[in-house]
RNA sequence: AGUCCUGUAGCUCAGUUGGUUAGAGCACUACACUGAUAAUGUAGGGGUCCGCAGUUCAAAUCUGCGCAGGACUACCA
């Protein structure tokens, strides 16, 4: 050991896997990353929090790849990386998680299992996969420090998640306020985003919808409107919950939509009527086949209704005009009834006028804020505002309205009728589907009363709350809010700093949030997360945000002087010790916190504010949380990120808190560097689920082929950013094609290294000595370091792993070594020899060094086998540094050289197959057409390497005399579009028709003038590309510019030698399946044969060199009962035999 | 509905500032090679570069409109 490099039966990467993780462990090689890499400039990295309440799947081994290559990266390039884990704890899916084990819902929640009781099961639950994620990061080689992790049920992250709310607080950007969310009237509870998007939440439903008509007020400002109109004067506008319409205070129109007049009758009531509506809709409402009729025709009850368009108007016109309150039940408080404008709306149905309640519609809302219009609000009997429709979903019944509020603002009469009304019929127990619903009624009144246009059903896609099957209601309820709305430019001038992968996330998906953005809703009325700060009174006259502990004890204590509480819950804890053994005496979670009376100053009790704070909010305060920041480590949080990276899918979840947090409490991005990786998706480009059946497992994958393979069939796949088809047929083609290759190079490389002794440790051969073919490789080499470095450091991890793979297959193993086999086995261990091991070793171990963030497992244990010999290092791969590339030793020259002798050996290979003659049989010639001088030295100077290759003796350039050549001229477009553009079709036909003395003419002169189009242009060679196709008498093949010809005769000294060869052939398959070793010496027998004789007779000597025979006797008979009889070419048998020297 | 991504050979993917014969690997077929051998080489078949329109002398590449798949956000008259 130490002495040999390592050789191997077989390359197994799983055992290399396990092996290499033990050798992690044992000597703690990840801590020695961060330790020896102390005091150099650090990469500040920030881990996404992950819930450990779900199994890890395969697309969890995606982004952990990418994290992991690049924190490796950074480490080999001199970076100290820290990378702390995090477990996301709170939230939803732990709650629905813990529900579902115990077998309750929500509502037992406080009844059958106290809150405290609950919360215990979640903070259990929540952690219980956390040895599997522990496991999975442990053995896809994930390094992140898991022994310190941030767990955001932590009282001390929770502690830093108040700081930050004070500080929000204090800066005026944390309010109270109400804001339109699904709400479902029949479980009583406000859903989430996320519970709206469960399967089957929406549904198509058939309901009736109503087109009002809203009557226009005239006065000074719609004067214009009613010019030539003999009728009342109508908005139009459309809608699917005509139950909202009491609610209406306001009509949108489209800026640069156009309106029609028209003069027609109302199919209900026959009254005659102008009518205000999009022109583009006018055929939804008014047949075509009537345009004909006369308005003075028409006869009340009529089917067909004549119409008349009399005006146009664009929405800006309408602007600001005012109309009469459709359902005048209730007075509202402030400016309504006008028409504003909004670029939502559309013409894609409706009227094109937007019917706006803005207490039943997140847009409704949102416009009318914008534009200064009241709501519809009620007041109820405790003083509160209220929307018309109450928490069960039914109109306010008068009795629970305030009493002054229903003197002023009500219409007892025509309420009367509607209160207590139910919005959906499947809100109300006593009412089935065949029951009138409040939607018909209504319709019903309006049509009435001349103010409906058309009542009809329509099919629509409404959501249903998950757990009750009822519709859902938009419904205004309270929340606390952080203005984001306020520091949007800045976010966004922010953003435009951050280097997204792709860039397509950050300016679109990213920027367009931005740019969109509204206030961030906070609350959450759950259990199970971290309590809002803030204690209110009854009245709301008096509230408090507190930002520590410390803070809150101070309260506390004043609450207790002031009688308010009698005992302090968190008695015992001290200020300023931050340990686990006094943080464990507290716990800010419910229903500890909600026990807290605190007092105002004027003496009155404060209760805590209910809500929880949206998850979100804990992993994006992460950068702070996690160093328990500004209580400890105030002067040292790495802040901000140099890099994260996770799913795209937390574009607005995970990247958006973290950059409005950090935007808003540090005016600073959170993070500089970020890679949003797409999905993994089965094979098939399906979305991976249990459900399906089609989820891989990421252990069995790992445990089957080790994670190298994985790992490096993701990052070179397909980008990150794209979706990943994961299909484990490209695992094995990894394994295979790209590890196999790899390992096969080392191996071919330690087998004689070993039998020669080389050790690696050799004073170098300079590079300049070496063969051409040592330095084409280095060169290769150094362009594929630049290359992958640079690719690292634009986080481009694909491109790396891409470039690394096909240096290797193409480069080192298919040509290098293949082409210097010889140069490895038997002879002298001389300096040409020493060159080529100098040469391969440091391939291999570039190689290595390169590819050690993409697949650390193998590239650390070849790493190792190479430098336990040659000790030149005696650690880690991943404490390495990162090769730098020499600019000096890359030569496109001898690059393209290469290239040439490439293309020409496999055509001439292609040549013999074609005649059939084998590569052992020697042929006397090829020749090569050169067009110019510098492409004769370029093949000059890797003839050798093509002789060898293809087995012939010399190669002849044919020059371009006696007019053996046949010549073909092609245009160069490249060179000749920007100069004629216009005239390329011409002069491309000209180009083309040229005769072979044209081409002649044109190479002697340099230039050639034509006419093309009545133009005189002159050409130069450059536009034009001329080349030999084909060589008339010859074999010849043809590629690119290239043309090669092949002598086939076959001489009888070619043959000869062809028969010598054929001998050593199956002399050496002999030595072989007589296991003799490949250094062992020999004496051959061979039987004599006619045919073969001369050969032998002849090249005796080259048979012993090549099959290391010390004697080569040719006898009558092969006596010896291991000789074996050969076939030598057809119809030639012989008998041979070998025995050890 | 909006925003974004993707669409190239049977499959997975390259394809540079637009340049005229669109490539690779896998798979398939045939052949060859054999001291790297559970490797390797060569050849072959296989393409509406998602569609349409436009810009241009020239479009897989640029623009517009669609289509299909996916993601996120929203669900509104």
């Amino acid at each position: 050991m130490g002495n040999r490099f390592s050789e191997y039966k077989g390359l197994d990467l799983s055992s290399i896997n396990k092996e290499v993780l033990k050798k992690w462990e044992d000597d703690n090689t990840f801590e020695q990353s961060l330790k020896e890499r102390e005091g150099q400039p650090s990469f500040i990295f920030y881990e996404g929090p992950p819930s450990a309440n779900g199994m890890p799947g395969i697309h969890h081994v995606m982004s952990r790849t990418i994290k992991d290559v690049v924190c490796r990266y950074k480490t080999q390039q001199g970076h100290q990386v820290h990378r702390k884990a995090g477990w996301d704890t709170h939230g939803l899916p732990v709650e629905l998680g813990v529900e579902k084990a115990l077998g309750i819902t929500k509502e037992d929640i406080g009844k059958s299992i106290s809150v405290a009781d609950y919360n215990k099961a979640c903070r259990v639950d929540v952690m219980k996969y956390t040895d599997m994620w522990e496991d999975l990061t442990h053995k896809m080689g994930y390094w992140v420090d898991m022994e310190n992790p941030y767990i955001t049920f932590d009282n001390r992250y929770i502690e830093t998640l108040w700081w930050m709310l004070k500080e929000l607080y204090k800066k005026g950007l944390l309010y109270k306020g109400y804001t339109i969310q699904p709400y479902s009237p029949a479980a009583g509870t406000g859903l989430s985003t996320h519970e709206l998007n469960q399967p089957g939440c929406y549904r198509d439903v058939k309901d009736t919808t109503c087109t009002a008509q809203f009557k226009v007020v005239k006065n000074g400002d719609s004067d214009f409107v009613f010019d030539g109109v003999d009728t009342d004067l109508f908005f139009l506008a459309w809608t699917t919950t005509p139950w909202t319409l009491p609610s209406n205070t306001a009509l949108a129109v489209g800026p640069n939509i156009t309106y029609v007049r028209v003069r027609t009758f109302n199919p209900y009531t026959s009254e005659p009527v102008t009518v205000i509506l999009a022109k583009d809709l006018l055929s939804s409402f008014f047949s075509e086949k009537n345009a004909e009729l006369k308005l003075s025709d028409y006869v009340p009850g009529d089917k067909k209704i004549p119409f008349e368009v009399t005006a146009e108007y664009t929405g800006e016109q309408l602007k600001g005009i005012r109309y009469e309150q459709l359902v005048p039940w209730i007075k509202p408080d402030g400016d309504a009834f006008r028409v504003i404008t909004g670029d939502f709306v559309t013409t894609e149905d409706g009227t094109g006028i937007v019917h706006i309640a803005p207490t039943f519609g997140a847009d409704d809302d949102r416009v009318a804020k914008v534009a200064g219009i009241a709501p519809l609000i009620l007041i109820d009997r405790d003083g509160k505002r209220q929307p018309m429709v109450d928490r069960t979903g039914k109109f306010f019944l008068i009795k629970d309205l305030d009493a002054d509020f229903v003197r002023n603002n009500v219409n007892i009469d025509l309420y009367g009728e509607f209160a207590g009304r139910y919005v959906k019929n499947a809100y109300d127990d006593k009412l089935g589907d065949e029951d009138a619903t409040l939607d018909v009624d209504l319709s019903v009144m309006l049509k009435k009363e001349n103010k409906a246009f058309r009542v009809e059903k329509h099919v629509h896609n409404y959501p249903h709350c998950w757990r009750t099957d009822k519709p859902v209601l938009y419904y205004p309820l309270d929340s606390w809010f952080i203005k984001t709305t306020a520091v949007r430019d800045r976010m966004i001038e922010l953003n435009n700093t951050i280097n997204w992968k792709p860039e397509s996330t950050g300016t679109g998906r990213f920027g367009k949030w931005l740019e969109n953005l509204v206030d961030w809703n906070l609350s959450r009325s759950r259990y199970w997360g971290t309590p809002l700060p803030i204690w209110r009174t009854e009245d709301g006259s008096s509230e408090i945000c507190i930002g520590s502990v410390e803070e809150l004890m101070a309260e506390i204590n004043k609450a207790i002087k002031a009688g308010v509480m009698t005992k302090n819950p968190f008695e015992g804890f001290e200020a300023g010790d931050f340990s686990d053994k006094n943080y464990d005496k507290i716990d800010l979670h419910r229903p500890y916190v909600d026990d807290i009376v605190l007092v105002s100053d004027k003496g009155q009790p404060m209760y805590r504010e209910s809500d929880l704070i949206d998850v979100w909010f804990d992993s994006g305060a992460m950068p702070y949380a996690q160093m328990h920041f500004p209580f400890e480590n105030k002067d040292a949080m790495p802040f901000p990120a140099d890099f994260i990276a996770e799913g795209v899918d937390q574009t607005r979840g995970w990247f958006f808190t973290l950059h409005a947090l950090s935007t808003m409490l540090f005016d600073s991005v959170a993070f500089k560097n970020i890679i949003s990786n797409g999905l993994v998706l089965d094979k098939n480009g399906n979305k991976m689920s249990k459900r399906l059946g089609n989820a891989v497992d990421p252990f069995k994958v790992i445990d089957e082929y080790g994670s190298d393979p994985l790992r490096w069939y993701m990052m070179t796949n397909s980008q990150p950013w794209d979706n990943l088809k994961f299909d484990i047929s490209g695992i094995d083609e990894v394994k295979r094609k790209f590890f196999g290759t790899l390992y096969n190079t080392y191996s071919f490389f330690a087998l004689y290294a070993n039998v020669d002794g080389f050790k690696g440790g050799e004073a170098q051969v300079p590079v300049a000595e070496r063969p051409e073919i040592d330095r084409w490789v280095i060169s290769l080499l150094n362009t594929l370091i630049k290359e992958v470095v640079t690719a690292y450091e634009n986080y481009e991890p694909t491109r790396a792993g891409r470039a690394i793979q096909d240096f290797v297959t193409e480069n080192l193993s298919n040509w290098y070594v293949r082409l210097n086999r010889k140069r490895f086995w038997g002879g002298e261990f001389d300096k040409d020899k020493l060159a080529a091991y100098q040469t391969l070793y440091s391939c291999l171990e570039t190689v290595a060094v390169l590819g050690a963030p993409i697949a650390p497992f193998y590239m650390d244990r070849l790493y190792t086998d190479l430098n336990t010999v040659s000790k030149t290092s005696n650690t880690s791969v991943h404490l390495a540094l990162m090769p730098v590339w020499n600019e000096s030793l890359i030569n496109k020259d001898l690059e393209e050289r290469m290239s040439y002798a490439q293309q020409i050996s496999s055509m001439v290979l292609a040549l013999r197959r074609k005649v059939s003659i084998k590569v052992r049989q020697p042929l006397q010639k090829i020749m090569v057409p050169v067009l110019n001088p510098v492409f004769e030295t370029q093949l000059e100077a890797v003839k050798d390497l093509i002789l060898a290759e293809v087995n012939v003796k010399e190669l002849e350039y044919l020059k371009d005399s006696g007019g053996v050549l046949v010549k073909k001229i092609k245009p160069n477009f490249k060179s000749l579009g920007p100069k004629h553009s216009k005239l390329m079709k011409d002069i491309a036909a000209v180009i083309n028709n040229m005769t072979g003395d044209d081409i002649s003419r044109f190479e002697q002169d340099g230039k050639y003038d034509i006419i093309a189009q009545g133009q005189a242009i002159t050409l130069e060679l450059e536009d034009v590309e001329i080349l030999s196709e084909d060589i008339p008498g010859w074999l010849v093949a043809n590629e690119g510019r290239i043309t090669v010809a092949l002598d086939i005769t076959v001489t009888e000294v070619l043959k000869e030698e062809g028969i010598a060869r054929e001998l050593i052939n199956r002399i050496q398959n002999l030595r072989k399946e007589s296991g003799l070793d490949v250094t062992d010496k020999i004496k051959l027998t061979i039987a004599r044969h006619e045919a073969i004789n001369k050969a032998v007779e002849k090249h005796k000597s080259y048979i012993g060199s090549q099959t290391l025979a010390a004697e080569v006797i040719l006898t009558d008979k092969c006596n010896d009962s291991s000789a074996l009889s050969v076939e030598i070419d057809t119809d030639v048998e012989t008998t041979i035999s070998i025995e050890k020297y």
